[in-house]
DNA sequence: AAGATTACCTGAAGGC
DNA sequence: TGCCTTCAGGTAATCT
């Protein structure tokens, strides 16, 4: 399940492996990913070249230019299952829905449930298709997230999940941020201190770094573009862990739903706030 | 109007 | 070549 650090990874390879290169073809085998067409996109991206990236929360967005400055953009989503391979001797399966060729180059995208989409957006690096989309959780100044949280009466847990709010957080870190923060998962922000808010931020902005470091978690789905595996799943502290002993005070873990997902959580660190 | 629910998909896992 | 149900979760759309 690709979340902030997992996105951020295939970015990074994505730039270091295409930036200045020219697409020259696109095949597609199933158009669900892509939007609009496959011929639409290849009239205004094909010659192109990599210029940059940018990623917010999940997205990511390729700035493409033509030799005459013309710019186009496309943005990307992995959703539940998408994936980035960019691999010498790489053999597409019935999940590569999209091979993009960069001079020679391929780039295959994978997604076995296919809700990730390809998107050919004409407005920059913030794009009205995102206006919805609040900030990236890694870079929110406290101030403003605090504006933006302080007075939600609904769990915290669905406020973090909330892209809306600040965005790149999904199930494996919101959990995890809350057990380092020692919060449970339905406190309701109205009700908690402003320090205790403060924490979750300061401990959801650590896990993604360490995540990053660690070249992201994989549980499910995730690899990397050549398809390594990442190495931050043996450092979850609650996710995946439920019945087992937590590892700070030795309680068994609950499971929990909470706004429609699986939550595992201490119930003796992150007490009750009823 | 925020909060809750469902649709979109496929594969893994478990019960029988 | 076992069948069926449940679960996994990111986001948009649709409810209440």
């Amino acid at each position: 399940m690709p979340e902030l650090p997992e996105v951020e990874n295939v970015g990074r390879a994505l730039l270091a492996n295409l930036q200045g290169r020219r697409l020259t073809g696109l095949k597609v085998s199933f158009a669900g990913v892509l939007d609009p067409s496959a011929a639409a996109v290849r009239r205004r991206l094909v010659g192109a070249r990599l210029e940059g990236l940018h990623r917010r929360g999940k997205y990511l967005i390729l700035h493409f230019a033509h030799d005459d400055g013309r710019p186009a953009y496309l943005m990307l989503h992995l959703r539940m299952t998408g994936q980035i391979f960019i691999l010498d001797g790489y053999v597409p399966d019935k999940h590569v829905h999209l091979v993009m060729d960069f001079e020679g180059l391929p780039v295959h995208y994978r997604d076995i449930r296919k809700f990730g989409r390809l998107s050919l957006v004409e407005d920059g690096y913030e794009p009205a298709a995102m206006a919805h989309i609040g900030p990236d959780m890694l870079t929110v100044p406290a101030r403003q997230w605090l504006e933006r949280i302080v007075r939600r009466r609904g769990p915290i847990k669905a406020c973090l999940l909330d892209q809306g709010i600040a965005s790149g957080l999904g199930n494996i870190y919101v959990d995890e941020s809350l057990f380092l923060a020692r919060v449970h998962p339905l406190a309701r922000p109205c009700d908690l201190e402003e320090a205790e808010l403060r924490e979750v931020l300061r401990r959801a902005k650590q896990v993604l770094r360490l995540a990053l470091r660690h070249g992201g978690t994989t549980f499910m789905n995730f690899t990397n573009f050549q398809g390594k595996p990442g190495n931050f799943r043996r450092k979850l502290r609650v996710y995946g862990r439920a019945g087992q002993p937590c590892r700070d005070c030795g309680a068994s873990l609950e499971k929990i739903t909470v706004a429609g997902r699986g939550t595992v959580y201490c119930p003796r660190c992150q007490p009750d706030p009823s």
